[in-house]
DNA sequence: CGCCGTTGTATCGGCATGTGAATAACGGTC
DNA sequence: GACCGTTATTCACATGCCGATACAACGGCG
């Protein structure tokens, strides 16, 4: 798909009304760099009097989040919380996550909801039956699953359907392989305008000799494929 | 894991230097409703003004987004281009995906990078050896894999480490099952403090025969865990 | 006791963002 | 030609965020 805008994000944690975002982790990542909120707003070039501002904010809503001294030969110091340092850990986790997100691959589908079971349903699409979580109100839909969310099998082991809990599953043959230097993309021809796209290890690349031509089956699981509803084109 | 800070995003679109957020994405698709730019911002409680100088430059990055005509009966009119439908579906499909991570349970793992490949690497953890991309500074980390990213088989169908491409496997125990209405949440005891999570669908559930004690596999892709640098608690 | 660099607190001013109002142009319909 | 609701454009004004500044309090050390 065109990728010419870039996909971004801004990661986000909240808590009790307030939100903790990037520019908090900075604050919180230069406090424990310098040891002294003083320095830290120096090193970040914002004002201590907005940092403070700031840090009294959240720590009204996530809890004791550095520890402040003051006087003492130093001239007293600010060091971060256990809580504070979980909190940076949680950020940095969410902030892989998404990053990961936006570098994949997407592939997507069309298709017509076909079958409901709640917030699960069955999508027909060219390449056959196809399962996802949808919003409720869906009937002709963009069916999204990332590049990375695809595993590859050989036909010949692929498990029989009762035996595993990834349901989708696509059978072709690879179309192409263009590699990174460890994580190389496999392009899969499962029946689409557009080959499916899988992000692999190249080391899996090899163990499976992952080459134009060769058979492949390509399965996710249905909680990992998310279907929109398409924009109608017959809008006024 | 603690979900008191609840994970939140603002997904967006970047082109040619000016971000497309949800706000834009509300002005479109008001647009798109109301048929005319004055009465979106009407509905959106936005200025005209701003509503305009806004469209000027998303348009200036991204092309023409909206076809206005003015005068005639009816006083003229604004209808979204093809353009601005795809741009509108692209953020959508991003949306989905961002809400699909935040909800999703996230798995985390501690444990010392072995071995490197690039950005590939071997974590000795609990539960053995775990394969993760990560960032080029990083020993000891923390590896996330979210649990719509864990797959379980059936031990005795579980196929070869050869013949597939999801490296990760983990043998273990079904500690509990907690159902939604159609995806639930199964824990596997897999030798880590806390168990890990995988979502499927009920359906699932059922045809492996999840309940607790029964032997499971649980396998994800290398390329769908992401390892971050761990806060070094030894920090003054 | 005075020095020092820090944490607290308050206030002022600038800059950016968005609103509100006013005006012109447009082009079908009555 | 008058009317109407829209697009298009401009300017003044409010609001809020943030930086800058100033000042008090703290506490170990020379």
């Amino acid at each position: 798909m065109s990728d010419s805008p870039t996909r971004e994000f801004e990661a986000r944690l909240a808590a009790d009304g307030v939100v903790f975002d990037e520019r908090d982790a900075d604050l919180l990542r230069a406090i424990r760099a310098a040891g002294s909120l003083n320095a830290a707003a120096g090193e970040l070039g914002r004002s201590y009097a907005h940092a403070h501002r700031r840090l009294g904010e959240l720590e009204a809503a996530f809890g004791s989040l550095v520890e402040r001294t003051r006087g003492g030969s130093d001239g007293g110091g600010s060091a971060l919380t256990a809580d504070a340092r979980a909190l940076l850990a949680r950020f940095d986790r969410l902030c892989a996550e998404f990053t990961g997100l936006t570098t994949a691959d997407e592939n997507v589908l069309r298709g017509e909801v076909r079958d409901r079971d709640g917030e699960l349903v069955a999508v027909e699409t060219d390449a056959g039956r196809v399962h996802a979580l949808a919003p409720p109100d869906a009937s002709t839909v963009q069916v999204t699953v990332r590049a990375d969310a695809v595993t590859l099998h050989e036909p010949v082991d692929a498990p029989g359907e009762t035996a595993t809990s990834a349901r989708n599953r696509l059978a072709g043959a690879v179309a192409g392989v263009s590699g990174g230097e460890t994580v190389g993309r496999v392009a899969v021809d499962v029946g689409l305008d557009e080959p499916l796209v899988a992000v692999v290890t190249l080391d899996s690349v090899d163990r499976l000799g992952l080459e134009p031509g060769v058979a492949v089956v390509a399965s996710f699981k249905a909680t990992a494929t998310r279907a929109t509803p398409a924009a109608r084109d017959a809008d006024p």
